[in-house]
DNA sequence: TAGGCCCTGGACAACGTTGTCATGGCGGGA
DNA sequence: TCCCGCCATGACAACGTTGTCCAGGGCCTA
């Protein structure tokens, strides 16, 4: 800090100005900005001086001071769980277009499933005045963001409802795509079908699992208590539940898992096996067609898109109550879902 | 101003600023910020009248006018081709967590492999007043940066040399783990062996060919034309390229591929293949364990990390010489590629 | 008790841009 | 020819924050 006093000659890593530029250019500072920002009213002689100026002294518009002033950043968040993720990958790409559309640039962070980091990550991009968010709920209370949308920030939810706030939100129909999963397992002939899932904190797993008890009850099954097993999707635990529900003197014949993570290893355990256990997984996953793994799918990208479309009307305009949008999911039998029970 | 004094909540669209809080809490603007800043020289008194004011007006710093202030954005910006390819997504959870550990946030965007559209990219990045810049190539003339750089962006360059321009990279050894993937299928027994790659102006590409001419050469093979496919990595131009190089009097025995992409599809080929058709692929794929492809496998995360490290090895501090830094890449054997010839 | 020092707090300028408004020159219509 | 109005241009304030510097008060010491 004193350094810095002491030291005002940091040459390096200073950039030109439009003072810069209008003195070089012999022209008032106003008129620089008039050319940066292709107003009217300047003639083509005044606007070539001016751009030789801008090109010699490699000037950028600093965008920061342009904020502070017009109030807009022209960049919106994207708060979720783990961009290494192969579905958050194709989600956010989707909103990255969105916004490109919109002349918007995409700051995203990785919650890691940590409402604290979560939290952290939203309030520092409202610090940066993004225009909107875009997040992927890893906590249940979001009455922090409250101040923010009523200051102006639009917010969309997306994949998890969000917690004790009132907001847009963009959901895959999690209830109904595991209950048309597991009931497609019952219609191949099974009764006794385990249910892996996520821990139980996590909307999207509670209702694949909600799913996961209608469609049993549908077919009047009793559920055993265990068949059901919630909590991380690391492959060692949903290793150790597959194989727990798959030994034993009643084994399950058909499994149900409760996201893309849950599937991998499950297929891992299942190549293992010597009996012929069926499997369908909840989201699609890359080179599931070739393994012939049947899945309920949601399509990653237009939930983005969805929501980012949300975000942008929102932004563009009208100030009307939040809306609830919830994409349906489809079933892709690929073989695994339809093998009978063994 | 005299509107806020009447409604001491704040409107619709209006953030409270330092000053509001500084009225509220009957202190100057200065003390607000040592508040907000956790500086020394604050009664704790004084602090707790002036969080009460924050807490209820909802108030949150503006970064812009920070950034103004300071000079110094705390994020950086990272331009790949697209964050929905399975590659990238590691590589960017990666670098977000090194610039996580120094307190900035990731901006990114896709070049779709569109030269103009990285340019656009990173110039708006560069007037955001990023940091860092974290690269990977599109175009091949990135002499537009030279200011940037030279104003002090730092800049690394990733998976791809950056064109006409002196800056940090670091690459995956393209050429090497190509070599070592064609050998393989030398060593099994191969000698007409195909390769589909990525569009030659990728230098990836061009240097996995390289590779893959190195093998050939050391084997004392002589590559015939048909035998090599360079384009576009959709479908439908690498299933016609493969289809084309299985079919004939004298078919291919073994496939390289290029990249995730290619081998996807050549995976997919091959399946309806009745012949049983040797496959090593470059880059790892999820579930290729379970398919049994063979791979020449390169750490995204690790190139990630590798070049954000960089990255704020020069942000912090010492403005030594560019440097190149490459990868090692690694032959992971499943069974694909080691298929004797049919 | 006086002098000096430290500690708290505030006034003010500056960061680089844009919005507002004033100015001066020039052309056209009367 | 004169005046009006338009157009190009620039001076200036403001955006919200932080760095610098100064003021005033309390306390310690001589």
């Amino acid at each position: 800090m004193a350094e810095t006093a002491r030291h005002p000659e940091p040459r390096y890593g200073t950039r030109p100005t439009m003072k810069d530029v209008a003195a070089r250019a012999g022209v008032g500072l106003k008129t620089v900005s008039r050319v940066v920002n292709s107003e009217p009213g300047v003639t083509p002689d005044t606007e070539r001086r001016v751009q030789e100026a801008i090109d010699a002294l490699g000037f950028r518009r600093n965008d920061s001071a342009r904020v502070l002033r017009k109030g807009r950043t022209a960049s919106i968040g994207l708060v979720l769980e783990d961009l290494a993720d192969p579905f958050y990958g194709p989600l956010s790409r989707a909103v990255e277009e969105v916004a490109r559309a919109h002349g918007a640039l995409l700051i995203n962070g990785s919650s890691a499933e940590d409402p604290e980091r979560e939290r952290e990550l939203v309030l520092a991009l409202c610090a940066r005045r993004v225009d909107g968010l875009i997040v992927i709920p890893a906590g249940d209370d979001h009455r922090y963001l409250e101040p923010e949308i009523k200051a102006g920030v639009a917010t969309v939810f997306v994949d998890r409802p969000a917690g004790r706030i009132d907001a847009d939100m963009v959901l895959s129909d999690s209830f109904g795509g595991a209950r048309e999963g597991v009931a497609h397992l019952v219609e191949h002939g099974h009764r006794r079908i385990g249910f892996i899932g996520d821990r139980p904190r996590i909307h999207t797993a509670t209702e694949r699992l909600r799913g996961y008890h209608a469609a049993m009850t549908d077919a009047g099954i009793t559920v055993q208590d265990d068949w059901v097993s919630l909590g991380t999707t690391d492959p060692g635990r949903v290793k150790a539940a597959a194989e727990a529900m798959l030994s034993g003197p009643e084994p399950v014949t058909a499994l149900f898992a409760g996201n893309n993570r849950v599937t991998v290893t499950a297929v891992r355990v299942l190549a293992e096996c010597e009996r012929r256990v069926a499997l369908v997984g909840f989201d699609d996953i890359e080179l599931a067609d070739l393994l012939g793994i049947t899945v309920v799918s949601q399509d990653a990208a237009a939930v983005g898109r969805t929501a980012a479309e949300h975000l942008f009307r929102r932004l563009d305009g009208a100030g009307h109550a939040p809306a609830r949008v919830e994409l349906p999911t489809r079933l892709v039998a690929r073989g695994s879902g339809e093998l009978p029970p063994a």
